[in-house]
DNA sequence: GTAGGTTCATTGGGCTATGC
DNA sequence: GCATAGCCCAATGAACCTAC
């Protein structure tokens, strides 16, 4: 402990090495600055795009990006989630080096003009993507997204076409909140982006976005209901149908279950329909207790004061409707409510779970 | 140069210790 | 007894590496 401490105060005497290397030439600055980047905190991909665009375009990156990342202030983007959306609807790829960025396939460099009209377009492209968010997924805030990759195509079809129409809003969810469950966007997502950006020039539509990527995107199943975190991919798709179905919480019959399960200002939280503490005591391990079959959302005051009470007796004391139960694909059979019925009840809140979701992400 | 596999970094949930 | 802070770990997205 000592020796760490002490070893610890050591740098204090570390020396720091630099360098002055003169120059008036940004675009020589900030090639030297992408050289360094090799040591020390790496900087990303889209950190890399967005210095070389301060050198295409002086001013574009401090005023017109950064105005449209304060915009909105549940869906705050990044400034280099942003200048990678803007190098997609430039230069239809995001794979290229950083360097390289902003030139065409003959390595000249795209005009100013060029770039400011994509970012036009691009900012146009975001304004309807978050519009769709709220509306179409209802989602109130940027929290509930599992992947922001996958807003890069969307934004792309919404900067080239002015919109996504309300017939293509449906199918534009669907292949979301699946691309989310699925994990499409993991591992090569550079390479996996700018193949779907060559078939969309082909044609620009969500369709055509959907036939490159549905092979991936095979529809839910029971299976995708055992899992125990709480925020991801399936709680967002759970909560974008709890909104589309208007569900309310237990308590309270004014209170719209519309809003996130965790983080900062949480309007909701998660119930364990069969309490912890019950199945505890009835010798269930932790993946049994905390699966989705288990959970249902109420709102974040609401306080069902259930112990290690099982449903079919606490459920007595609150004035929720069927409906309501309905919505939130609870078995309405009170047998299952029963402590020794628990594998029923998850097998069948499974196959509940399922079918609702499907029929809600509606057919390719 | 590209695709796909592997590794790294970050994030959030759960648990425990601590303070009030 | 409750709230909060801090740590650990799993999940996941991003970056890197390698084979073709």
């Amino acid at each position: 402990m000592h020796d760490d401490l002490f070893g610890l105060t050591q740098i204090l005497d570390y020396a720091v090495g630099v360098i002055e290397y003169e120059t008036e030439d940004y675009r020589e600055a900030t090639q030297v600055f992408i050289r360094f980047n090799s040591t020390g905190k790496r900087l990303s991909k889209g950190d890399l795009f967005l210095a070389e665009l301060a050198v295409q375009v002086p001013g574009l990156a401090t005023k017109d990006l950064q105005r449209v990342a304060q915009k909105h202030p549940n869906f705050e983007f990044t400034m280099p989630f942003l200048t990678q959306c803007l190098l997609a609807v430039c230069t239809g790829r995001l794979k290229t080096k950083a360097k390289e960025a902003w030139k065409d396939e003959n390595g000249n460099d795209y005009t100013q003009a060029h770039i400011k009209e994509a970012w036009r377009k691009t900012e146009r492209g975001v304004e309807h993507v978050i519009r769709f968010l709220t509306s179409t997924v209802r989602w109130q805030s940027a929290d509930l997204i599992p992947s922001f990759n996958a807003l890069i195509p969307l934004i792309v079809i919404a900067a080239e076409n002015s919109g996504i129409t309300p017939r293509d809003a449906e199918l534009a969810r669907r292949w979301l909140l699946l691309a989310g469950v699925r994990a499409y966007f993991s591992g090569s997502v550079h390479s996996e982006i700018d193949r779907i950006l060559r078939r969309l020039k082909k044609r620009m539509s969500v369709r055509e976005l959907w036939n490159a990527t549905a092979r991936s995107l095979r529809k839910i199943a029971p299976s995708d209901f055992q899992v125990s975190r709480i925020s991801g991919s399936v709680t967002s798709m759970y909560l974008s149908m709890l909104a589309e179905r208007d569900a309310r919480d237990w308590l309270d019959r004014h209170f719209r279950l519309d809003g996130k399960v965790h983080g900062h200002n949480a309007q909701l939280q998660i119930h364990h329909f069969f309490p912890k503490s019950l199945l505890k005591k009835h010798g269930r391990g932790e993946d049994q207790i905390n699966t989705f079959g288990n959970y249902a959302v109420i709102s974040k005051g609401s306080n069902l004061d259930v112990l290690a009470e099982e449903p079919a007796t606490y459920m007595k004391r609150i004035p929720v409707s069927d409906s309501e139960l309905e919505k939130q694909c609870i078995p309405l059979d009170r047998d299952l409510w029963h402590v020794g019925q628990y594998d029923d009840f998850l097998r069948e809140r499974s196959r509940l779970l399922t079918a609702s979701t499907n029929a809600f992400l509606g057919k390719n």
